[in-house]
DNA sequence: TTCTTTTGTTAACCTTCGCTTAACCCTCGT
DNA sequence: ACGAGGGTTAAGCGAAGGTTAACAAAAGAA
């Protein structure tokens, strides 16, 4: 699955020596030059991980992650510092971070954390569940009530998706970025998977998992 | 939110200092005095965070994590370790570790890193609240005494834009503003809506919070 | 290779539901 | 009494979502 990150960094250098660098591991990284840039660009598009410098020009890092966390965005937050002090790391914390990397740092070290802080929400753990429905992820295969389910490759990444999310909704844009990364089809073409995966998911005589958010997106939960 | 974890850790001393600390802040924590025992406990039993030291007698953390990995268990995992080499953090997020921890380290450090590693899975990072009326903000679903209200998503902006004001008034324009930015209904749309609003706000049986301040706006609260 | 099967995209069509609109009602103050 | 501010209701429209089938592309099998 594409991972797609935001690095907010007022130091041209080092944002593009890190950007370079996530290139090379074929994650793609936008870049916001103040924290104003930033935190519309987080409202806006949807992306992995977060990486923020803790002093920027406009807005402060920490003011950034505080802002989106009451918008009740919680894409998960690195923040980039100089200091080291344990006071500010508590700060941090306080406001929604959920990790902290001491420049300077290796490039390897900020990878490795990104993808720790990504890997919550995709990979490493094989097998996924909900109720009766579970997803075996080594077998790509999934399962509703012990039967097995015939799905497209799509509609699995797509289930995969929403079963990392489950009971919260994954938004439209969201579910496509993260399943198609950036040559999205220009079409209706998640309608007719997300359709696919209905039948197979709730076709049976069972309680339906599959919800739409009207005006949002899907979330895979027992409805209320 | 009571948090429950599980320690594992051979130096008994650092361990009761922690176990008495965590205690101090509320924070229940089981503790294993080797990897093999930990490893047992954390198919037994659910915690919402793992605290594992990286040298331990019978099984290393490193293996306890790629066991519990395998098993499907993806609890978040923090590590403890004397080192501070690259190799050995790269090593241990590969396995499947969350977040790294050096020997020796603030008492208070280890909370905020274990609260960040919970609140992740956990969902519990924005819920504005009044009374017995909650808004989810990650679910978009608001809830009265507990029970699911069923908002359009104008419906549900409304709420949000008055939920943070509240019990402040907001007036007519500001929510309009908030709600439609630019391209504003020019009608008797906004009504509408908080009629809807309050029939599922204020429906049942319950105190009225949705109050209108006449000639201005609208203010959530307890009537007086 | 060629034929077959699976999978993904596209577009046309249908259905449902949310939003706007307007008409009407109620109440209160002057 | 009547006008203004606010509340209620229902109709209609349009967009969002759901369904279906045809075609294209890719992957397998023979």
């Amino acid at each position: 699955m594409v991972l797609k990150l935001l690095l907010v960094e007022d130091d041209i250098d080092l944002a593009t020596a890190v950007i370079d660098y996530l290139e090379l591991e074929n994650i793609q990284c936008d870049h916001a030059i103040n924290g104003l840039v930033g935190l519309n660009l987080i409202e806006k598009n949807s992306y992995q991980v977060v990486i923020l410098d803790l002093n920027l020009p406009k807005m402060s890092g920490l003011s950034v992650c505080e802002s989106m966390r009451k918008k009740g965005i919680d894409t998960p937050v690195l923040m980039l510092t100089a200091m080291d002090s344990l006071q500010d790391k508590l700060m941090g914390f306080e406001k929604g971070t959920d990790d902290y990397l001491v420049k300077p740092f290796a490039m390897k070290e900020l990878i490795v954390r990104v993808q720790a802080l990504s890997r919550r929400r995709s990979g490493q753990v094989n097998r996924l569940s909900l109720l009766d429905l579970e997803l075996d992820l080594q077998k790509k295969q999934a399962y509703r009530n012990e039967l097995p389910l015939k799905l497209s490759p799509i509609a699995l990444k797509i289930l995969e998706v929403l079963m990392r999310e489950s009971p919260n909704p994954v938004s439209r844009e969201n579910v496509i970025q993260r399943v198609w990364g950036d040559d999205q089809p220009d079409s209706n073409s998640l309608k007719v998977h997300i359709h696919n995966l209905r039948k197979q998911v709730d076709g049976g005589d069972v309680t339906t998992l599959l919800q739409t958010i009207s005006g949002y997106g899907f979330a895979l939960k027992a409805a209320e």
